[in-house]
DNA sequence: GGAAAACTTGCCAGCTTGGCAAGATCTGCT
DNA sequence: AGCAGATCTTGCCAAGCTGGCAAGTTTTCC
């Protein structure tokens, strides 16, 4: 993946990573409020200039891993066999894309439970999943033969496929459920694919 | 309603109204990049400092009123019959709440233009929806006696409610079709409830 | 090997943010 | 009615943030 790329952009997306990365632990680890840019320039080893150029905040900064991640997800869903159900796909792909390593969860908790008390962090959040939304309306309609600007489906497939993750995520880094990540969206997908029945 | 408040509140209502709508005018006129802070203030009577009092930007700003309406689906939600089933209320409170004058449809259809090419108001726009979430899981929570932290069906519904009427909305401002809003939640609702069957 | 393109960095002018206190307005009580 | 206290509005201004610019460095391509 990284074998097209000439020096200089590999250089660049390794610094965009290694501020992300710095973003987020330091963020995790002392609180959002006394993050500057400067000590996550410094983590990183570059200018607070530098930084700047990158990311426009801290909190683009600290989404920008979990954005790649999450364009991870329509790639993925590219390569999926051309006649596999739509719905499966998504399914599938949504699932395995963002399978955290055991040593990550608490991470990632700590990550959620950052953004969900902190709002300009949980705007930035939002986009991120609107961005994911945005990349499954195109991959849908033209999976489906369906035209995104006539038909309602595959906005709303891609939707309700953001929900079923989202929801799922929200689940499971609240930790009141024993269950895996991957048990809770596949638990999500079925719900919905049933049509929602009350419980 | 705006009986039980005293002066000085109806006031600070007053005050927010004006302001919120003067900014979502201002800006549809002129575009969001001229807007300033000063503009929206003289336009409602009162001083810049005044505005900042009541929101942190522009962007906040030009979305309270959206926020208010999203808010009033909840209060509808409540003083629906508690033996009604949920998805029922759900449909009907959502698609009768936002009923668009016709005189105020080309001024929705320019908002929702605004917010979909500009970063920073599209942040603040998702935040609306994100807030109408977390009432709503809540609201159904109660109604259904599930627990909305250990069951997925609370945090699911409601996202998906969330997403048929934000998927209605964007393909109704997108004007490519001519249903009315109703028609196109109805029939989003309709698709979901069956499981999202592929067209 | 060297010219051109791209990236990093420090500097700094202009803008934004939010605290403070003085004046204006509203509330509740007598 | 009228007064004391609470709350809201407003101008001022210090501190911090933003983004353009140009000099220095690294990478590319011939």
């Amino acid at each position: 993946m990284t074998g097209e790329m000439s020096l200089r952009e590999r250089k660049k997306l390794a610094t965009r990573l290694a501020l992300s990365r710095a973003a987020l632990r330091l963020a995790v680890e002392h609180g959002l409020d006394s993050l500057t840019p400067e000590a996550i320039a410094e983590a990183a080893d570059v200018s607070p200039r530098t930084f700047r150029n990158y990311f426009s905040s801290k909190e683009e900064a600290i989404v920008a891993e979990l954005q790649q991640r999450v364009t991870d997800i329509a790639d993925a869903l590219r390569s999926r066999p051309a006649d596999e159900p739509i719905w499966q796909s998504l399914r599938a792909v949504v699932g395995t894309v963002i399978e955290p390593p055991r040593q990550e969860e608490h991470q990632i908790v700590a990550f959620m439970r950052l953004v969900k008390d902190n709002p300009a962090l949980l705007a930035q959040h939002l986009t991120v999943f609107e961005a994911m939304h945005q990349q499954l309306v195109e991959l849908i309609a033209e999976r489906t033969g369906t035209d995104a600007r006539r038909d309602l489906y595959p906005g709303l497939l891609a939707a309700v496929s953001a929900s079923c993750f989202k929801t799922a995520l929200d689940m499971w880094s609240e930790g009141c459920s024993d269950a895996t990540l991957s048990d809770l969206i596949d638990d999500a997908f079925d719900q919905v694919s049933h049509g929602l029945p009350v419980p």
